[in-house]
DNA sequence: GCATATCTGGACTAAGCAGTCAAGAATCAA
DNA sequence: TTGATTCTTGACTGCTTAGTCCAGATATGC
């Protein structure tokens, strides 16, 4: 290893930090004074240790991913009943959702923000991966589902991952203008009963 | 009237032009430059006209709402049959959100910008409002539908009018973030057939 | 202890921003 | 024509921003 003055601070929790602050306010209302305040470092070293704001933009992007969006995907790939984890899946997000304060999702946040000037930045594009590999895990869970006898022959895999997800970004985009839990359990509701057809 | 030199431009279309600007870029992104360039106008007479930034976005939201939620709205509503007008909305939605250059929606883009930082600005409040009004008139379409024998006795209306315009935010945000119009219909397909239940 | 390498803190730069000001131009009433 | 009123144009202000520079601090390897 090189020699010189190590780092006074804890790189992941600062990153940690840096994920919240955007998650609250978004990409371009947060400014950098914003982010060294709550990540307790100071302006030099967070160029130094993250490159430039967008740079910390993705970090945080791909952080938040395997804190928050992987372990949803996990539930879906559990082995057991293939139907009641696409159950399990919809309570959680409901109870996900609720829970903090109505930050919505990171991901969804910048998807939302980005699409309107930087149609084709890196980080809207990770973004979109992250969603269609939420569409293919569905995909595959419906299948198996129908293999197993739980769900209906007659079900589109596709068409009916197409509106899973639909429907899973509908909760995560209620979520982030104030829905309440109740509201947010209704949806819940409505997409398990929608597998019964 | 009082006299005093006229207006060189028309006050209705350049607010239809602050409601492009805004509904491509966002509030924030918009700077006032990108207004008046659009707008064909110059600074002082915006400020003259419509006041502040924030102003003109109120005005921008409400003339949104004028030309296109409340016309959807008006699709419930529509005489004949509840159930064919919620098919009709969502046909619609999908037929809507795919024209255009994934815009998406100017309440809902503008509603995740704020909810971030001024969680109760008026404009938010207005917005908030705006979808209240949406969940009362589905929710009343869809009793119509059950008085009329064409959904079941068994739905309750609340639980389905709050899953419906879940389902509908999804596919504004959907159609954001660059959905196409093969996927917008699936979703509008998964809510027409969530009605036979 | 000394050379080397990295980190830290604060001042700094250059650009972009919302909003203002003042001088001139266009209209109407009399 | 003259005066009152409103619109237009362009320069301007004060502030915030992302990112840089540099001097000093703190570690390691020898």
């Amino acid at each position: 290893m090189v020699p010189g003055r190590p780092l006074e601070f804890n790189r992941t929790e600062a990153l940690q930090s840096a994920v919240e602050v955007f998650w609250e306010k978004g990409y371009q209302a947060t400014s950098i004074e914003d982010l060294t305040a709550r990540m307790g470092i100071g302006r030099q070293s967070l160029y130094n240790t993250f490159g430039d704001k967008e740079s910390l933009m993705s970090e945080a992007i791909e952080a938040y991913f395997q804190a928050a969006s992987a372990p949803m995907l996990a539930i879906l790939q559990a082995p057991g009943s293939p139907a009641k984890n696409l159950k399990m899946f919809f309570r959680r997000v409901a109870e996900h959702c609720s829970s903090g304060e109505h930050k919505g999702c990171l991901m969804v946040n910048t998807a939302v923000e980005f699409a309107g000037t930087d149609r084709d930045s890196p980080i809207l594009k990770t973004i979109r991966n992250r969603f269609q590999s939420l569409e293919r895990g569905m995909r595959q869970t419906i299948r198996q589902g129908i293999e197993a006898g739980e769900l209906s022959k007659r079900i589109d895999p596709l068409q009916l991952a197409t509106f899973l997800v639909g429907i899973f970004q509908g909760m995560l985009l209620m979520s982030k203008t104030g829905a309440s839990r109740e509201t947010l359990d209704r949806v819940a509701e409505g997409a398990i009963a929608s597998l019964k057809s």
